[in-house]
DNA sequence: ACACTTGCATACCCTGGGTATGGAAACAAG
DNA sequence: CTTGTTTCCATACCCAGGGTATGCAAGTGT
């Protein structure tokens, strides 16, 4: 590699390495990944790793981002592609369901992430990427009168707790496409608790 | 202490080895919780650590069924002072909440326990306990009638996930008690989504 | 051409999970 | 009450792995 500049070396080693830890963290899991394996995955030596991040929790963030990344893309695509609120918020319950086969997600986001990063610091960060898709999409259907809740934080977040467990559940399954039906349809069945006409909480029989 | 059996010495450092772990671990958090200190609590060495736990995920599961036992424990308390079925589900919602502003319990069972036991294991351990119950909950409602759901387990998995999820929304929030209500209210809107006359998963508008 | 900063490799430290060994106290058998 | 055996636990150790210190070469501003 003859006469790179520095911006150039870095930036390359820098996403090496960012790969490198996204594969194996998604792969074997935060403990189970050593960052003496980074290093070599990405080419280079932990000396290398050590001065573009400070720690393995901060390694591990950024494949955290990554994947928020990711699933938030596919999820602004649905949103985009459905003029209709609520159409669009039932196919993104389907299309994140779905993505939660992927095991690099499962692994990094729904296991690793509240443990290495803290609950607060994934909230954070997921308030930048999916939870703001959610919430936009709540937003938008409070806008229209179409949705019953007082609190469209608190919706978002809890629909997505309920989310996240059907999609471990999804991906446990001996035949995920064979459950995957049966979830949407559960979902969807909370979801439309926050329809105007549902029977709200009231403590009727 | 003169003249000990040995089931009783066993039996007295297990104890204490496991309320010192999950103490500990509730406090400090799994990484932060080194068997030294956990042995040093017990007033023990690791010798006697490793003679009674197989390792430092055993002694965790120990600290984690701790935890499963005390709320499922609640629980059942207010199942049975509750005959009709939905208000056993709806107070038994505003305890689990309440119960997240436990510091303990979140670190231990929201936060590490997917993470360090894996989600089957937590899961399994569950399935016997919170999970349990719910499950009793939701299947009482549906002998009578008043349950729309077509899976039980599944709707249990995730409500518990909303429920979590709330917990936390709820530990974090400044001034929980000024919260609760709120969380309450939409807990109790995502729990009424199951009874029989709620819109449900339909398309329409 | 010069000092100076950036990018990274090598070598090291040290916490902490896990293991091996030995001894003292309790139990079983004669 | 011996004597062999097992249970319980302390001491000493191993080593993987996160983090740090140092040094050098390749780029960079003047």
């Amino acid at each position: 590699m003859p006469r790179r500049t520095q911006a150039e070396r870095s930036e390359a080693t820098t996403t090496a390495l960012s790969a490198a830890a996204h594969a194996l963290f998604g792969r074997a899991g935060y403990p189970a990944t050593s960052l003496d394996a980074v290093a070599a995955e990405a080419g280079v030596t932990k000396g290398a790793l050590y001065h573009h991040f400070s720690s393995k929790r901060d390694l591990f963030e950024a494949a955290f981002i990554r994947e928020q990344e990711r699933i938030t893309a596919r999820l602004e695509e649905v949103a985009a592609g459905h003029p209709d609120v609520w159409q669009a918020l039932h196919q993104g319950i389907r299309v994140f369901l779905e993505h939660c086969l992927d095991a690099s997600f499962r692994r990094i986001v729904l296991l690793d992430a509240p443990h290495v990063l803290g609950w607060e610091a994934v909230r954070e960060i997921e308030y930048a990427h999916v939870l703001r898709v959610l919430r936009a999409g709540l937003e938008a259907a409070r806008a229209e009168g179409r949705l019953a809740t007082t609190d469209v934080t608190v919706s978002a977040h809890m629909l997505f707790g309920a989310l996240c467990e059907a999609g471990m559940l999804l991906a446990r399954h001996p035949s995920p496409s064979e459950a995957l039906p049966t979830l949407v349809r559960e979902a969807e069945r909370l979801l439309s608790a926050l329809k105007p006409d549902a029977v709200g909480p009231s403590l009727d029989g």
